[in-house]
RNA sequence: GCUGUGAUGGUGUAGCGGUUAGCACGGUAGGUUGUGGUCCUGCCAGCCCGGGUUCAAGUCCCGGUCACGGCCCCA
């Protein structure tokens, strides 16, 4: 038996059509946030992956040479392509740009429940504006995506890379270093709460371990805007510039009015998210009910375009939202709930089931049509069985109606068109206006 | 990268050394010369792959594959 490979899915037709709804919403709130999609090549040269994330990424790839001999990759995210098609297709286009993105992504990793070798991101990136605005504007698409697919109890964490950065020189941290810069070192750390590496680290670095003390409090502020406050004081004893924090400020205040309010929102000055081109605001969005692979959505502000001589676009800001993770957040919300429709308008339009029962098919093939015409969803049957076997069929295919057209019908002109969910039936005229009317 | 659990028709399962491998759903063909979601009958379809132990392996052992967990990492 052939199999499909490891960390891959087949999507049937009933998986598709959650797929597809759930993909249609996220894009309509796209739309409305003026995010215009975009699309990107599957595969791409080796060396864009490298230039954004380093050598390293490379044993995380689906690499691969060609017939001749380029590096190729299958994409493993889409933020790097977006930004190598804005420098090739869209240097005079006005700025700022406002993108959108789905498809799917490939990773060489070990798969699991929400972790695949192939898996779907649907993203936005605002090119060539910053500010706390821009970021307002990035976060609450995020927010308002999130919130019109109905997802439950996750948890917004905003950081801030700025304010870390500051505090991190203003203690006296090295950018510069080999193999990891100190202040990259002790973003890292941070991310992940580890103080006593962290102290380690200052104490290496002749820092005062008040320090840590100072950066452990500032992480264990917990709450939302009102917590900037706090924050403020601790940097202030510290002598961090405030600026950063004013911004972020600003942002919050700004998506109080942009975006619904989410279910847990925390300001925490301690997310890193890990990678260095992270500049500004940074974001994260967690559901505790996946477990381990519990993220389903990240960005911030981040300089990459320099990498593709376009300097004076960065910062710019954007996200990545992990389309089966929040599917799977919102099918076990919907199973613990015991509610049937998982995704918004997931549920498929009524259709209808054109029935010729032993009569020249061909009397109704200009019916069907002008059925699909005027906007019915018909199907002509192909069958051939009795009428008990096709009701009974036609039931468990989905259908909603069926218009049965016997013998009889055809001498008298009419047919009977049967509500299989009601049962109800009504015999009208034999022409397609009649039965659109009673579909 | 480390580690745990599991794998029987399309789906869900029973069997745990010797059975014609059972059941339910499903698919399909009928019972029915124009009305289903109830019933009856026939048929379709399975022990993940490769080694080993044994007179005998779906069942025990080893390896692989795949899935699902827990760390690490990331998205």
């Amino acid at each position: 038996m052939v199999q499909r490979p490891r960390g891959t899915r087949d999507f049937t037709p009933e998986v598709m059509s959650r797929r597809l709804a759930f993909e249609n919403l996220l894009e309509s709130k796209a739309l409305s946030h003026g995010f215009k999609r975009v699309q990107t090549p599957i595969f791409e040269t080796l060396d864009l992956f490298t230039a954004k994330s380093g050598p390293g990424v490379v044993k995380q790839l689906y690499a691969f040479q060609d017939k001749s001999d380029r590096a190729l990759t299958l994409r493993p995210e889409l933020t790097a392509p977006v930004m190598r098609m804005v420098s090739e297709e869209m240097r005079g286009s006005p700025k700022p740009l406002r993108l959108s993105y789905f498809g799917q992504c490939f990773r060489y990793e070990e798969s699991k429940k929400g972790r695949y070798r192939e898996f779907f991101q649907y993203g936005a990136e605002l090119i060539g504006a910053n500010g706390p605005f821009a970021e307002a504007e990035v976060v609450a698409l995020a927010i308002n995506m999130l919130d019109g697919c109905g997802l439950e109890d996750y948890e917004v964490r905003i950081g801030h890379v700025g304010v870390l950065r500051d505090i991190l020189t203003g203690l006296g941290l090295s950018q510069e270093g080999e193999p990891e810069a100190p202040v990259a070192s002790a973003m890292r750390l941070l991310d992940k709460g580890d103080w006593d590496g962290l102290s380690e680290l200052f104490v290496k670095n002749g820092i005062d371990s008040s320090a840590t003390q100072s950066l452990r409090s500032l992480s264990e502020l917990d709450g939302g805007i009102e917590t900037l406050e706090s924050a403020r004081e601790i940097l202030t004893t510290m002598g961090v510039p405030l600026e950063s924090l004013d911004e972020l400020k600003q942002l919050l205040t700004a998506l109080e009015s942009l975006a619904p309010t989410p279910p847990s929102l925390k300001v925490n000055l301690c997310v890193a998210r890990g990678l260095d081109y992270y500049t500004g605001m940074v974001f994260e969005v967690n559901v505790a009910e996946l477990g381990g692979e519990g993220q389903v959505l990240g960005g911030g502000s981040y300089r990459l375009l320099h990498l593709f001589g376009l300097e004076d676009l960065d910062p710019s800001c954007g996200f990545g939202l992990g389309f089966d993770r929040v599917l799977l957040a919102l099918e076990a919300q919907a199973e613990r709930a015991g509610r049937s429709e998982v995704v918004p308008g997931e549920t498929p339009a009524t259709t209808t089931l054109m029935l010729p029962f032993r009569i020249d098919t061909n009397a109704v093939l200009s019916i069907v049509k002008e059925l699909r015409d005027a906007g019915n969803n018909v199907e002509l049957d192909l069958r051939g069985k009795n009428i008990g076997k096709s009701l009974d069929w036609a039931s468990k295919n989905g259908f909603s109606n069926v218009v049965i057209v016997g013998p009889q019908d055809l001498e008298n002109g009419q047919c009977s068109v049967k509500n299989l969910v009601s049962g109800e039936q009504s015999v009208v005229g034999l022409d397609s206006s009649s039965i659109s009317n009673v579909l």
